[in-house]
RNA sequence: GGCCCGGUGGUCAAGCGGUUAAGACACCGCCCUUUCACGGCGGUAACACGAGUUCGAUUCUCGUCCGGGUCACCA
């Protein structure tokens, strides 16, 4: 037995498996030509962010789009920064906006799949029977070094200017290190990592296809990364090696501050003797940073809104900001679903190399633009019983008052909605309060502001012929008409065109009129179609308000 | 600092050797109109800079500048 099998037995003397097993427990997937097999993997360690959907979504279009696999798999191998409720943040983003995996975690302590467990924590016996193949080839050691030393090292490097930093070469004190002092530390309990053998060298270069970017050339890597932590949990980079080989993930899709560390990967891809992925490295989700003005990237700490609970406590319907992100991640979206406005978000036929590879800046503005359209298009039950929805968790107020008569909420919905060419008044639920409070006697506030060109008298003069004109049974034309009619008397003219030639002749025309009506009914100068507002209103609230503003106005 | 990625109107983004350099959002104007919207029409506005290759560069190469990322027993 040489030193590497010896040592490979004292560091895993308990591992009893090896990786021809779990090649056969993993076997390679029989899909059709051209599938691809995703993954999103995220760590528990907060809220789910935009970055986190943007990232899942194109993991989950592009296996869509291929009759491919996409799963979640948890990357919990960082216990510090771990929080508790990290993996149920995460599942429940992704519900609440209708992201589905074909595998992986589904809730807490549940998944499907064939090729889990899905959460890394429960894969260590499969890491450490990997780690122990390449400790019997000499391909990983043991490192001793505290973390001082190493926080020492690096405070040297810099000191001296070292063009390459960290563990590697001359600066790799435990590299070679002899069995028996191994054995010696090892059996004096020394803690310790395991580290990988690198044989890179600086002046070769490593090449690679990123999907998205195109060539990538960079120089091998040379770093003795750790592979397991001293507490024997994996680091990053060598689960994502393990995981994504026996998961038999086609492409590794991830965020662009991972292309750095590409060539680590592939330098473990090839010890363990793994077939490289293929990688796409997607743009980061920025925005412009209010104290110094300059794109950064969106960071949880600093930006509410890149939670993306943000969104939900808004009252974003999870459709608009689907729909938003997938403008960003472009590919022609916006073409497609104008040629395919009812299609299902997720059969978009994405395709990663459309996606562009600079980081994008989150508008908001085209957000509420899109959302307004999103909504514009729903029908009132659907709006009714999303809003309420909403409004029971972040607006009792407002649940109240939708609740009370569902029938009369639906109405405040239904105005101008599955026409031609609907109104696109809300962009979120959170509006929706403002847009509907006067028609409600709790929330209507009275606010007579007169347009410049009327004075009280005549506002008082309009509503109180108004009102001996009004009939609830109107339809619209009548209706209108009727508004029409007491303009000559009231000495203004139904005919707008005929005021515009002559201004003088009259108080005002018929638009002044209607103006009056409505704020005497609304309190607003701006409204929806006031015929049906009045309708919904109802007789006796029509004529109490009318009532009451004539009074307002002769104060 | 080393290495890497990126840089088309305010924003997102087509185009990738020859284009009047698309489109969407925002903005402005006009039309429609009982208000506001919606809708329609029109408009302002861009290839970071400098060399090179080429008959010709937004498109290719190099350099500069700017932005971003990464250099942990974090992911």
């Amino acid at each position: 037995m040489n030193d590497n099998m010896k040592l490979a037995e004292l560091l895993f003397g308990d591992i009893d498996k090896t990786p021809e097993y779990y090649e056969e427990l993993y076997p390679v997937r029989n899909l059709k030509e051209g599938a691809r097999v995703t993954r999103f993997a995220p760590s528990p360690t907060g809220y789910l962010h935009i970055g986190g959907l943007f990232g899942a979504l194109v993991d989950v279009l592009t296996a869509k789009a291929t009759d491919g696999v996409s799963f979640l798999r948890i990357e919990d191998t960082d216990k510090k920064r771990e929080i508790d409720d990290g993996v149920s943040a995460i599942i429940t983003g992704m519900d609440s906006f209708g992201v589905e995996f074909t595998e992986g975690v589904t809730g807490f302590g549940t998944e499907k799949g064939d090729y889990g467990p899905y959460t890394q924590s429960q894969r260590v016996e499969i890491y450490k029977t990997v780690a122990k193949k390449l400790v019997q080839e000499g391909l990983a050691y043991p490192c001793f070094c505290t973390a001082e030393e190493l926080s020492e090292l690096r405070d040297t490097q810099e000191k001296e200017g070292a063009l390459i930093r960290g563990y590697f070469g001359k600066w790799a004190r435990c590299r070679d290190l002899s069995f028996e002092e191994q054995e010696a530390k090892i059996k004096a309990g020394v803690p310790y990592v395991l580290r990988f053998r690198s044989n890179g060298s600086d002046d070769k270069r490593i090449f690679f296809e990123d999907v998205i970017r195109g060539k990538i050339e960079m120089p091998e890597n040379t770093i003795d990364e750790v592979l397991l932590k001293s507490d024997g949990i994996p680091t990053y980079h060598f689960a994502h090696v393990c995981d994504d080989h026996f998961m038999r993930t086609t492409h590794v899709i991830r965020g662009e501050e991972w292309i750095s560390s590409v060539p680590k990967h592939i330098a473990l891809f090839k010890a363990c003797g793994f077939k490289i992925p293929k990688f796409a490295h997607t743009p980061q989700v920025m925005k412009i940073d209010e104290e110094d003005g300059t794109k950064r990237k969106l960071s949880k700490r600093k930006d509410p809104e890149a939670a993306v609970s943000y969104f939900v406590e808004e009252g974003f319907p999870k459709e608009s900001l689907l729909e938003y992100l997938l403008t960003l991640l472009n590919s022609n979206f916006e073409d497609w679903r104008k040629a395919n406005p009812a299609a299902d978000i997720f059969s978009f036929p994405f395709n990663l190399k459309k996606m562009s590879s600079s980081g994008c800046l989150f508008d908001l503005v085209k957000l509420t633009d899109i959302s307004k359209n999103v909504i514009s298009v729903m029908d009132a039950d659907t709006v009714y019983s999303l809003v309420k929805t909403w409004a029971e968790a972040y607006d009792s107020e407002l649940y109240a008052l939708l609740t009370k008569d569902e029938a009369y909420s639906k109405g405040i919905f239904s105005i101008d909605r599955g026409t031609a060419k609907p109104r696109k008044d809300i962009a979120k639920w959170s509006e929706v309060k403002e847009y509907c409070s006067y028609f409600f006697d709790e929330t209507f506030t009275d606010k007579p502001e007169l347009p410049e060109n009327i004075t009280k008298e005549m506002a008082k003069e309009v509503i109180e012929k108004y009102l001996t004109v009004y009939d609830s049974e109107d339809d619209k034309d009548t209706w209108f008409a009727k508004i029409k009619e007491i303009c000559e008397p009231l000495g203004y003219t139904p005919n707008v065109k005929e005021y515009k030639k002559n201004p003088d002749a009259y108080k005002g025309h018929v638009g002044d009129v209607s103006t009056v009506i409505r704020l005497a009914v609304t309190g607003r100068r701006n409204t929806p179609d006031l015929h049906s507002i009045m309708s919904l209103l109802g007789k006796d609230r029509v004529i109490a308000r009318l009532n009451s503003a004539a009074e307002a106005f002769s104060a």
